[in-house]
RNA sequence: GCCGUUGUAGCUCAGUGGUAGAGCACUUCCUUGGUAAGGAAGAGGUCGUGAGUUCAAUUCUCAUCAACGGCUCCA
């Protein structure tokens, strides 16, 4: 017999070999049903795995991410199966689960998959997944695995194999499918009730652009209809959200075709926004002892050569224009401008840190797929800064940055957030990032602690690093699920040295100052793309490009709406008459779908009594007010930037 | 840059081998109406761009540009 202890920590003995379906059995039937895979000790295996030893198990239903995960994994099979059928021809690579849903990698030779296949695919998985075909596990040893990719002429299992060792290479069947598998996988397919195919997409293989680009075709499945049903729906809601929809739709920013790919035009209403943020930006980092500068857009050649950008980054970069024989940038960063005022005049110990920002504008030539509404766009305008210390004050600079983010962060109510710390690759030193271990060693140590100290969460990834020195990432999520790395702070121990920076310390010897990179608020493009999706449009009043709309009942009240206005400008509120010839009804409906916070309806009542009728979007009327204390709590909710 | 899809009025979208439609928006008129769409008339398009096939192309073919879904990439 053999001990189960099961996630309410009970025990219960079994005989060796049961498996967790046998022991989903002993509990219940309908347990039994809904279970998919099982974690035992850790370890997500298959519900006909034998169990020969005292183990802690739980049994994965789909209410479980493995369980689900497991399901989709399963699904990839029975699609592979599908396209077997119809396109026998094809090898396959690999199919995993992903976040929302499947995939598979094929190769299908000379075959094109069309959107219209994918229906043609769905109906067979359906066929499948109806004759319930158990998924059965077959270990395999390597050389007989090599032979049967071999007889199929199936290079890319094979490439799978040459990395496996015998005694872990398993095959999995079900119907007429097998695949090299690692597992685990559902018991069988008749609990896959609802199939969607939602795109066919090239990728390359093992990611690498210099490789063969093979099919992928993506997938969810659910155990039954209304799950699809509402996960189709809740795609319909996020497409509602979508910053290009919302951006056109509140005239936010425009793209032109004679302008250029991945270049925003910023509309007036975006204008406003842009303004907002920037005097934020300007507030906040005055008073955390910032100075403001401005530069140039472009810059000679020989200045992003001392940088280093342009060995590393030149195919980032839009190309160069020549006169006189000297080469000229757009530039896609702004540093290398900064270093430069810091070094117009000598600095002393007293000097530092000196801290230099300005919304700086940089141009990238991001590839044309890369391009992505305002998130990755051609021209951009960074809320940049340099932050040049000594070594003693680097800590506590740095912490300083992160606690701007947090500010920012409350300010916009953003609450979802990771911070990554990004550091380099030591096999990639001198061709990916600077050639200086010791140095890369240092400054990662001190951002960890930086963070530890002020009790940040964050996460370590690998191979992430800025070319000159590690960084944090401040990677966030939008309403609709998208991420993204919003904002960056980031240490540099490189360029000090290469623009021969110096200040001169107590001992009046030189010394060469680090660099902090930060941008809490990102670019505008990418944080109002952003905050569009966040808010989904209903920007807090302080932000909103129109913050109130007076609507007269009739033209009989227009001289009151015109002192109504004229009160609230001078109050500095952004506001308009809908002076429209519609029914106030009508007026309303098109304010509210507009997202101005406030609509002022006016008619005989008000003029009368010196009022206004206050509606507020998405909330509905709010009553009367005193036009004066109407205005004066509008001020006060604007000028504390408040949320809601 | 690569694979796939799409491109018709300002917006959302029908449609056809014989040079085009709807709703909303816009303009004018009627209406002066109390919290999510009052009525009428009008104006608006080289059917993304270029070439080919055809008596005839918005429609078929090719090229090109752009957008979208992915891949790669993201200082």
């Amino acid at each position: 017999m053999i001990k189960i202890t099961l996630p309410d920590g009970s025990v219960r003995e079994y005989a060796a070999g049961s498996t967790a379906m046998d022991i989903a059995k002993s509990i219940s039937e309908g347990l039994a049903r809904k279970v998919l895979a099982a974690n035992v000790n850790g370890d997500v295996v298959d519900a006909s795995q034998p169990l020969n030893e005292d183990a802690a198990l739980k049994l994965l239903t789909w209410d479980d991410a493995d369980g689900k995960s497991t399901f989709w994994h399963s699904s990839a099979h029975l699609m592979a199966e599908a396209v077997q059928a119809v396109f026998p021809q094809t090898k396959f690579w690999v199919g995993p689960a992903v976040d929302k849903g499947f995939y598979y990698d094929m190769d299908l030779g000379d075959a094109k998959l069309s959107e219209d296949d994918l229906l043609i695919l769905e109906k067979k998985m359906n066929e499948f997944a109806k004759q319930n075909n158990a998924y059965v596990k077959k270990s395999i040893p390597k050389d007989e695995a090599i032979n049967y990719f071999s007889e199929k002429g199936d290079e890319y299992k094979l490439d799978l194999l040459s990395n496996l060792k015998d005694g872990e290479i398993s095959f999995y069947t079900q119907g007429s499918f097998t695949d090299l598998c690692r597992g685990p996988h559902i018991p069988s397919t008749g609990t896959i009730k609802a199939i969607k195919l939602t795109s066919v997409a090239g990728a390359y293989w093992k990611g690498d652009e210099k490789n063969k680009q093979l099919t992928r075709v993506y997938g969810i499945t659910f155990p039954n209809q209304k799950e699809l049903d509402e996960y189709l729906l809740m795609l319909e809601e996020a497409k509602k959200r979508d910053h290009r929809k919302l951006g056109k739709e509140l005239s936010i920013f425009t793209m032109d075709d004679d302008v250029g790919q991945g270049l925003p035009l910023w509309l007036p209403n975006g204008g406003i926004i842009i303004e907002e943020l920037e005097k934020l930006a300007k507030e906040t980092e005055s008073a955390a002892g910032y100075k403001r500068v401005v530069t140039p857009h472009i810059a000679k050649e020989n200045m992003y050569l001392t940088s280093g950008h342009l060995p590393y980054y030149a195919d980032s970069m839009f190309p160069p224009m020549e006169l006189d024989g000297t080469k000229y940038y757009l530039r896609a960063m702004n540093c290398p401008h900064h270093h430069k005022i810091y070094d117009a005049e000598p600095k002393s110990y007293k000097d530092l840190p000196y801290r230099i920002a300005e919304y700086g504008t940089c141009y990238r030539y991001e590839q044309s797929g890369e391009l992505f509404g305002l998130m990755r766009v051609r021209c951009l305008h960074m809320n940049d800064a340099h932050i040049y210390c000594s070594k003693d004050q680097f800590a506590s600079e740095f912490r300083a940055v992160n606690d701007m983010y947090l500010k920012y962060f409350k300010i916009f109510g953003v609450d979802k957030y990771v911070m990554r710390l990004s550091l380099h690759d030591p096999a990639k030193l001198g061709q990916k990032y600077i050639n200086e271990p010791e140095l890369w060693h240092q400054t990662e140590s001190m951002v960890r602690q930086a963070l530890i100290d002020s009790n940040i969460p964050f996460i370590e990834v690998q191979d992430e690093a800025a070319f000159y020195g590690p960084k944090i990432d401040v990677q966030i999520w939008s309403a609709i699920g998208r991420e993204f790395t919003l904002a960056t702070n980031q240490v540099d121990f490189n360029s000090g040295n290469k623009f021969k920076l110096s200040y001169t310390n107590q001992h009046n010897t030189s010394e060469v100052p680090l660099i902090i990179h930060r941008a809490p608020l990102g670019t505008h493009e990418r944080f109002i793309g952003f905050l569009l999706e966040h808010y989904a449009g209903k920007f807090p009043t302080w932000l909103a490009p129109l913050q109130a709309k007076i609507l007269p009942i009739s033209d009989k009240f227009m001289d009151y709406a015109q002192t109504i206005l004229q009160t609230l400008k001078n109050a500095g509120v952004r506001a308009e008459i809908d002076d429209r010839n519609e029914k106030i009804g009508k007026k309303i409906r098109d304010t509210e779908l507009l997202k101005v916070p406030y609509m002022l309806v006016i008619g005989e009542k008000e003029m009368n009594e010196g009022k206004i009728s206050i509606r507020r979007q998405g909330k509905g009327d709010l009553g009367a007010k005193e036009v004066g204390e109407f205005v004066s709590e509008l001020s006060k909710e604007i000028n504390e930037r408040r949320g809601d």
